[in-house]
DNA sequence: ACAATAGTGTCTGTCAGACATTATATG
DNA sequence: CATATAATGTCTGACAGACACTATTGT
């Protein structure tokens, strides 16, 4: 009640002589800030199976630990969060991809030796075929806080699962993998994993797998069809039997949330 | 390829010397972390609008401003984040809220002119009948960043969206906002907005409130009803005309996810 | 009795599920 | 031409939207 939003003007524009004094004495480094890091679960179809990229940690803690690969902010280059994550994603695969997405952040006193610390979650989704293996000595996976070589290696998600990872990382993974699959269910989002062409019944397949249900061929085509997902590259490919139409991922970028959820039950 | 499953034990349990020497040797004060901090919109109608709590900074940097309540992490009291943004509330309403739950990280090297700096945006659903008015003097409003007092305004948010608030606290407000709006088209989430007893007219209100159009009143009775989400308590209000039925929540805790969002046009 | 609000009955439209049917390759 | 896989036709069921209708109170 005492401050009109009139009475003020735009932030940070201007800055007055205090603030600007303020600000020339501050150091962060008199504030002890939590341990913070960006962690990423990167999927990807391989052999017919949803898998997880996973690193070898070769240095302490948990030494020798398989865990998701992730690392700090690098403030000289990381304008945002994301952009974090990004270059995490190109260091371990070497490609891109528009499907990467924050899934939540997990912060407590006990999740790593070090102290109280933070992780900003992060998956993305990458088509396995245009991976570029990443040489172990390539100078940018070193990060400020490793730099040593990490192993890596792509696991079953089942497998990830069950397995100790660093940290409370299979608890990560689990929460990564609770988004993709719920979002699987509402959105097209598993054209993230998708080669350049793929036929409609290879991306259902890919939705299965993910869910682990068997889903309904007409339904299946009737949704991403009418969404405009995807669209005919004219092409066909040829198998045993009948041969089937060719498809690519339409309007990339887009995010087709459907108005009903599969598999409701 | 090169680390099998089986040949590593359970992290954190025993930790080799090696791991132990590291730890001890370890100085998180020797990493420059990004400054770290939880900010909430906390979301309550009052007057028939939803509206946001602000607080008046007392502190450089953006002193004066109106910002969404937040700040650090202690790490002596907060076992996890979630614990952060619960302490935050209650500094600032007396109350607790069983509606609060986080919406996204925001992290770039400009939303904060003291550098590289963080925030976990959570937003909580507060019943405006049970908060408690707060002592501005209240020592537990101090935190280790601000030992001054901070002046709390209610903003309904169709204002707060075009007022200067603080640092990007504009961008985070339509974030907390548009999440809210979101989910209450599929789930109850609004029922964290009412006092332990209303109709299912009000209900429907205050729906109408944060979606900004007029719902059917059938529909979204059968829905609410049909899930188990309200239940009558036996009393009726009685007001001009016919009585309505009192309900309550049902079910507290549960999340009553629909199958279909609410005016999916 | 009338006005106003609470609450119900019931029809329609949309879209996912089920499953039968047709289409088109190859060996 | 037999068979496997691709692709479609069409019926059903669940559930939100629309809207007319009935119910119950205070004045």
């Amino acid at each position: 009640m005492s401050v009109s939003t009139k009475s003020v003007s735009a932030y940070p524009m201007g800055g007055s002589r205090a603030e600007r004094d303020f600000l020339k004495r501050y150091d962060r480094r008199e504030f002890l800030a939590p341990l913070t890091t960006v962690d990423m679960a990167i999927f990807a179809i391989i052999d017919q199976a949803l898998q997880v990229l996973l690193v070898e940690r070769s240095n302490f803690p948990a030494k020798g630990f398989l865990a998701l690969p992730g690392g700090f902010v690098d403030e000289t280059r990381d304008a945002t969060l994301l952009a974090t994550a990004h270059r995490k994603l190109v260091e371990k695969t070497g490609i891109s991809s528009q499907f990467l997405e924050q899934v939540e952040t997990v912060g407590s006193a006990v999740r790593d030796p070090r102290g109280w610390s933070i992780t900003v979650l992060h998956f993305a989704l990458i088509d396995s075929s245009a991976i570029v293996p990443q040489d172990s000595s390539n100078a940018s996976s070193k990060t400020s806080s490793n730099t040593s070589f990490e192993v890596i290696r792509w696991m079953p998600v089942n497998d990830a699962l069950l397995a100790d990872l660093a940290f409370d990382h299979r608890d990560l993974l689990a929460r990564a993998l609770g988004r993709l699959r719920n979002k699987t269910r509402y959105t097209a989002l598993p054209l993230g994993l998708m080669p350049d062409e793929f036929t409609l019944t290879e991306l259902q397949h890919v939705f299965e797998i993910i869910l682990g249900v068997k889903l309904e061929k007409k339904s299946f085509r009737r949704r991403l069809l009418d969404a405009g997902a995807v669209e005919e590259t004219g092409t066909v490919q040829h198998g045993v039997h009948r041969p089937a139409a060719m498809y690519r991922v339409a309007n990339i970028g887009n995010d087709f949330v459907f108005p009903r959820a599969l598999e409701s039950t």
